[in-house]
DNA sequence: CATGAATGAGACTTCATTCAT
DNA sequence: GATGAATGAAGTCTCATTCAT
């Protein structure tokens, strides 16, 4: 059994992080990981399938911690403040930056960008969970799409990375989550309408 | 003079909307615009010079037709309707998918991310701009800053189309304007309140 | 008349100076002289057979120079003297900087290498001249071929230049003039024997 | 095991000999060796580190065999034999016309200039170690500098391959091993003065 | 399982030179 | 006489990938 396969995981994923997509070459990963080149393909087909994975890979286990953390929350200001911790270990363990290099180097139609799809899916569904929570009972329930604003959650989210990633800016997320933080207060304030359980 | 200056600069635009950031080297844009690769480097310093200005170019237009159009919108509902339209404008002449391409490949620390900083803060600007005008009296005014909103809503913008360009699915940005229009009509049902002139 | 074709040798010299044989391209050239590149090819018929003119140009400038310091000299001492001032000079105007990155560039076979031929024909000349007048009546005249030594010397003086050109010591010539006046000074008291005018 | 290597450096080498400093390109070094242009760039950083190598391989290769030939002569007359020797030898190898090249194509400042000049401060050091033989007791001694004159000499040495190496004229060298044969006759035929031992 | 040498395509860029104006 | 835009060949170097060991 190949306790390699995860160290060539790692490899890349720190790859990604420290020298961005374009620098994600196969020999970059290999010093990195610090093993031969020719090892990233005895276990992956080519660098689209090792990028694949580590996608997968990395995404599975940030969802599983979401999830954990959030599984509860049923207000918004909770929410922020779990989502700001959250937010903050995504980038200390490298998985936003690596996951936004993904995002802008995948080509469009490949099974690369297939798998981002996926994710992408996924991370929707987890926004639609929360939201569906946050907005039971309120009247604006009524008004609101779920799936349409949680696909909106997400872009935001990539996008803020984006803009982060680009010029460095670490005040910028934490601006946005203490305004996130404000809006979430005031909503809390709403009060839920009664219900037949549901 | 110079018009083969203009041809670099569209073929470069049209090159990054055809085979994306990274398939926009030297000898696609050539093909591309019908010239020898060398002509881009006598107009151009660099690929890297190239992009910048390209990237200059295209904004430039359209912030000036956005700016033109949105110049007196006051209400929410009106001006999802005209960013609509405007967002189908730059869906048909390739400025969003360039530019996207652009944020998506832009080494964080190079020229291009420099220049790409500089328009990110113009379009903040804008949205700032309308922003103000569409809180204008309204008493959820105190609640929000505007400029973090302002960066919220670009931020989004990209990341919206970054997953858009991605999967290819144009009813994404379709679904959510619909959903923004049915927020407008919320906003813009809560009453300003009196002010003295300013 | 073309008072540009002067301005083009003079680019071209200084050109050679501030960048090597390698960095004197056409554009260098037009550059450094204030002239577009295409005014090179009207009065010259390729790089080649420009620099032949440079080299030409600033030989025949500093030749005369050497001449007519040089032309009453018969002690050793004196000529140390003398050459070391012109040494001085050629460093000040370039010449010697140039005409080494000439010496350097010039592929076996080409004109240009056909011109260095010549040129140093000529100095071996001038150095010839001076050995015979030094020699004069000297008993190492019988042991000395005059020719060879003069080509020796100018041998010795473009290693040294290239050496000197290297690792940009300015010492190692001045310690060479110092040691060559120490030798002078030996070689001036060997007293000439009596001759029949010749 | 890298054999590969050696013929790189083996074919950098004859490239340099058969098509001078500027046509050793990377091209040029992989068709004269028979292996891929890529080859190059797996075993050498770069053409500047292969030249480095280069230049480093065959100095030393050479400077042994010149150290075991010149050991333990002390007359001039056996040196200038001995050294015409050697350098018919490094005529032949390629040597003589390989560092040639070289020294006109490195640019100041770089790093083979560096290995340049390093390489001419130990055939300096040969040749001091030759010259304090030859003038051991000599009188001539204390009027010459023996570090500035074995600089002198490897000038020299350098510059008459630079010219030789130009125009292709083998007689050159020939006329002056002769002409350097019969001074060393005559500074031979000056006595030893007596010393102490040291 | 793992290695690391080798390949060859292709990227960016520079340059001498030409030519219409 | 002079200009400067354009060309196309060639140069350096990188990289995904293969393969013998």
């Amino acid at each position: 059994m190949s306790d390699t396969r995860g160290r060539v995981l790692d490899a890349a994923l720190s790859c990604l992080v420290a020298h961005g997509f374009g620098g994600t070459t196969a020999r970059a990963i290999a010093q990195a990981g610090g093993f031969a080149p020719g090892v990233i393909y005895y276990h992956f087909t080519d660098l689209d399938d090792l990028l694949v994975a580590t996608l997968a890979h990395t995404c599975e286990a940030r969802a599983k911690r979401y999830r954990a953390e959030l599984s509860d929350v049923d207000r918004a200001g909770r929410a922020v403040e779990v989502l700001r911790t959250l937010y903050d270990e995504d980038t200390a363990v490298g998985h936003i930056a690596a996951v936004q290099e993904i995002y802008a180097g995948a080509r469009p139609g490949s099974r690369l960008a297939a798998q981002l799809s996926l994710e992408t899916r996924r991370w929707e569904e987890l926004a639609e969970e929360l939201l569906t929570a946050l907005l039971r009972g309120k009247p604006l329930a009524s008004v609101v799409r779920v799936p349409v604003v949680a696909s909106a959650a997400v872009a935001f989210y990539l996008g803020m990375e984006t803009l982060t990633h680009l010029d460095g800016d670490r005040s910028r997320p934490a601006a946005l989550f203490d305004q996130a933080a404000r809006i979430a207060t005031v909503f809390d304030r709403i009060p839920r309408l009664r219900r037949r359980s549901s």
